[in-house]
DNA sequence: GCATGATCATGC
DNA sequence: GCATGATCATGC
């Protein structure tokens, strides 16, 4: 019925779903000739069964099939939003499939229903602004896309970590933060829904397949500006596919890079690496720990899609690190509006930014004095790591805090947000300019810019096990 | 010595 | 001008 692309090519497809660059729904539609009745239909649905019924005119999708069967492509349409700043960012995960805890571990990543599914995919990305109607979406690229050959080492071991937990009967415990690119996150009807998995009794969360919304904003941007120089300020830590040789991983490969400089002193690493003296430097420890790594740049372009952030910690002699780590500055009048649970991605809601922040992987460099240390430069590297938060501190004490901090601002009290006594992970303490450096709130008129902090004791815990 | 509040330095 | 990572100052 549907003449307007070839259903066995996937090239003709991708140049129909070009066309809708630049426009919305609302009038492609009408221009197609979809009644208007169709198309301002109250129960219309989200942007991407709209985009698949009405304008590639695709019948409802069962889950086992590509949307278009014939020329093997997965339709997705994903939402991009644009920051303060003017950058544009994934505003969600890409959802590639629920898992079935019952098939998927007597797969193999090879043949698995993940990557059959999804080996050709035709990426529709609209820009979502918050208060529109989904029919006024404006459509900003259309690509057919795969996954890149440099990114599949990753994003196997990802698949193959997440397997590894139902075949230990442990599908309870997955969180999005085990892995780098792909992750399995929670999608259920509501944050109560559990199901069951082969290996043990215990009911766990459902869950998809997805590429993380970080990895959807390095791939937009890169889509996009394909000609612009920007991509290019990230520099990648593997260089070459072959480094994946003999099963290692990701980061396997990035700790036997500082294996060579463990209990080297700072000076002596520079010197091994042939670097200038930047002992005046501030981030002289961020400095030499990219150059361990092999990147120049300051944005590491794995790191990046994954997530990941790497923070260097500095411990005194009795290994507790000389600061507690601080967070992005929060504004009051946004984070009484955010959301802890975000169930499903066509949540209007925004999902708690701390949340977002703590269920990030890190990659601790931890350097500790020996001695006196009286210049920076004596402290000896002691160890790398990566590391993720256990939920149980992000449910049982961020949680809390971050529930207590919205509750304050919201009964007046935005100068007395929860301090480092009231809690042992998490706190509030300002981080500004200087005490005129304020943004406004809801009931207390301009305050001090603030941010969570994690508690550096609890950090030393963390870093010591 | 530590909690708390405040500020500095740097890069984009 | 602002975000971010890092650090300081004060008082208990």
């Amino acid at each position: 019925m549907n003449v307007a692309f070839d259903q066995a090519d996937p090239k003709s497809i991708e140049s129909y779903a070009k066309k809708l660059e630049g426009k919305n729904l609302r009038e492609t539609l009408l221009n197609k000739g979809i009644p208007a009745s169709v198309v301002n239909d109250r129960d219309r649905g989200t942007f991407g069964s709209l985009l698949e019924r009405h304008y590639f005119g695709l019948p409802v999708n069962t889950e086992s099939v590509p949307d278009f069967v014939m020329a093997k492509v997965e339709l997705k349409a994903t939402p991009v939003k644009r920051l303060l700043n003017g950058k544009f960012v994934s505003k969600e995960r890409l959802v590639l499939g629920k898992i079935n805890y019952k098939k998927i571990h007597e797969e193999k990543f090879e043949t698995s229903s993940f990557l059959s599914k999804n080996a050709l995919v035709l990426l529709v990305f609209y820009l979502y602004e918050q208060k529109v109607n989904v029919l006024d979406y404006i459509i900003q690229l259309a690509r057919l896309w795969g996954i890149p050959e440099a990114d599949l080492p990753i994003i196997k071991n990802d698949w193959e970590k997440i397997v590894a937990k139902v075949r230990e009967g442990k599908a309870h415990e997955i969180t999005s933060g085990d892995t780098l690119y792909l992750e399995a996150c929670t999608k259920a009807a509501n944050s109560r829904e559990r199901t069951t998995q082969p290996f043990s009794d215990e009911m766990a969360k459902p869950r998809a397949l997805a590429l993380k919304a970080r990895y959807m904003s390095e791939l937009f941007s890169r889509l996009s500006e394909e000609k612009n120089l920007e991509a290019l300020d990230a520099e990648p830590i593997v260089k070459s596919i072959k480094e994946y040789s003999s099963g290692k991983t990701f980061e396997d490969i990035v700790i036997e890079k500082f294996r060579p400089f463990s209990g080297l002193p700072v000076s002596e690493i520079r010197k091994k690496l042939g670097l200038a003296d930047g002992s005046s430097q501030k981030d002289e420890f961020a400095w030499v720990s990219r150059s361990i790594l092999g990147v120049k740049t300051k944005r590491i372009e794995e790191f990046e899609k994954a997530g990941v952030v790497m923070k260097t910690i500095q411990l005194k002699k009795s290994g507790m690190p000389k600061e507690d780590m601080s967070f992005p500055i929060f504004r009051y009048e946004e984070i009484v509006n955010e959301k802890w649970d975000i169930v499903d991605d066509d949540d209007p809601e925004t999902e708690a930014e701390l949340k977002q922040h703590l269920q990030q992987r890190f990659f601790f460099v931890v350097f500790r004095c020996e001695n006196v240390c009286k210049k920076p430069e004596e402290r000896i590297l002691e160890k790398v790591m990566f590391w993720n938060m256990p939920e149980k501190d992000i449910e049982g004490h961020a949680r809390k805090v971050w529930e207590e901090t919205i509750k304050r601002i919201n009964t007046g009290k935005a100068h007395q947000l929860p301090k480092k006594s009231e809690n042992p992970v998490v706190h509030v303490r300002p981080h500004a300019k200087n005490g005129a450096d304020t943004i406004p709130t809801p009931k207390n008129g301009m305050l001090v810019k603030k941010c969570f902090w994690l508690d550096k004791k609890y950090i030393q815990k963390q870093v010591r096990s």
